[in-house]
DNA sequence: CGTCACTTTGAAAGCTTTCAATAGGAGTGG
DNA sequence: CCACTCCTATTGAAAGCTTTCAAAGTGACG
């Protein structure tokens, strides 16, 4: 059946044959940015699009009083200022060094428009956005602490994986603005995660994950799987 | 500048001159859903896609335990399963009596491939479903239970405004869902708003917004706004 | 080796939740 | 037309999870 969603593409890796949304970016010269440095500002005009070739970025919006979210994070091989207005909506700035290409916005669509095989691709990649969007708004809203530091492990994980081994490479306070939490909640519940032998912190941001199952069943909210947890057993049940 | 944006094209109604989206649904007969109906299931397959004529939709997402998170209302005007994959993420359930057209996915985007002109419109429509799941996750992570309930009565008056007046078709458990919170914490929400003169509820869901400028500035958290509230300013300043 | 920023840890406070009970409204049946 | 029932909304009080405020610990860097 046909389907628009790159998480049901053939594995990654292997033959090239396939066009890619990267390939618009060909022959475009890598720009380097440096922790903290902005390759955008919320606000800005919309331009360019960057693609990602190292590194990881963090997308942020800021409230009038200084509160701040991160909307998501960015990984090699990923797109950025892409699915959006005239207008950034976020900040975009380096969590570590990065390199990106860019391309003008306009040069862009001209591309995908003139190309009835990307266009599929741009269409998935939004797909898949707006699927980990919704995940995000699980968590943010009806997770516990402890269920989204987990789930973020995980979705590291999947993102890039070594083995049973991430580097998380942003800071709690990072970390905290895209979970909805603080840096002190998530730095207590790491520690509480490796007390009890789920996960083992190396340094410079090194994590083990030692239990994947259990890690799981945290993440999902599995009914069994946490004690001394808020008990929100609310069965949805409608009319027949 | 060409752009890949809804909110900056040309006021609503007026001439129809131009293709729009929801002409692909054209010849369809339409369908009808009483309130608490589902019209698919998280897990079904992704088979067709849905424009709605009239009534309010819900999407949610349910953790294993019973714990629901609402990632969005439908108005009509609005499409229903589209930006996703093979399997629908999320449950749509009509909030009250609702209409809408279906078709099968396949023909829809078959139908976008090979029309250039209205391409760029379903490029245009994820684009702003994504920006609204990003001004969600800044809610949902970032804001005060009255910032969020107040975010939410301003978003409902835009999506479907009679003057200063806005009717709450959904109940007080849905819009807690929605906002990350419980219904009661919703209620006495509403509650305090009604006592401050922020807002006059009337029966049957009806809200008029009594201070606009007031709300507004509650909403987007606003530093003078609140007295009482969470002082949370904290300044992003990174190095230059 | 001192500085600076980030992380960890502790203790108290707070906002929202949970639990419980009272209204309120709509629809039904007598 | 009114009583009855059911479900939702509202309100109260206590509990809890996360936050806030503070301070100590750690690591990178010059």
């Amino acid at each position: 059946m046909f389907m628009y969603s790159q998480s049901t593409a053939s594995p990654a890796g292997g033959a090239t044959a396939r066009p890619k949304l990267k390939d618009l970016f060909d022959g475009q010269r890598p720009e380097a940015f440096s922790p903290g440095e902005a390759i955008f500002w919320e606000g800005d005009e919309a331009r360019q699009i960057f693609d990602v070739l190292e590194g990881v970025l963090r997308m942020c919006k800021v409230l009038p009083d200084g509160r701040r979210a991160i909307v998501g994070f960015i990984y090699p091989g990923e797109m950025l200022g892409l699915s959006f207005h005239d207008h950034y909506l976020f900040t975009a700035e380096a969590v570590i060094d990065v390199k990106v290409r860019r391309i003008p916005r306009v040069r862009f669509f001209a591309l995908v428009n003139e190309s009835p095989v990307v266009q599929p691709l741009l269409i998935a990649h939004l797909c898949d956005e707006m699927s980990a969007a919704q995940d995000q708004m699980l968590l943010l809203g009806r997770k516990s602490a402890e269920e989204r530091v987990v789930s973020f492990l995980l979705a590291v994980h999947r993102k890039s994986a070594i083995d049973d081994h991430i580097v998380l490479p942003m800071s709690r306070l990072d970390m905290a603005d895209y979970l909805g939490l603080t840096a002190e909640t998530v730095s207590r519940t790491m520690t509480s995660l490796c007390r009890r032998g789920l996960i083992r912190t190396v340094r410079r941001g090194g994590v083990a994950l030692r239990k994947r199952a259990a890690l799981g069943e945290i993440a999902d909210g599995a009914a069994e799987a946490a004690v001394s947890r808020r008990a929100l057993v609310r069965r949805a049940v409608w009319p027949d």
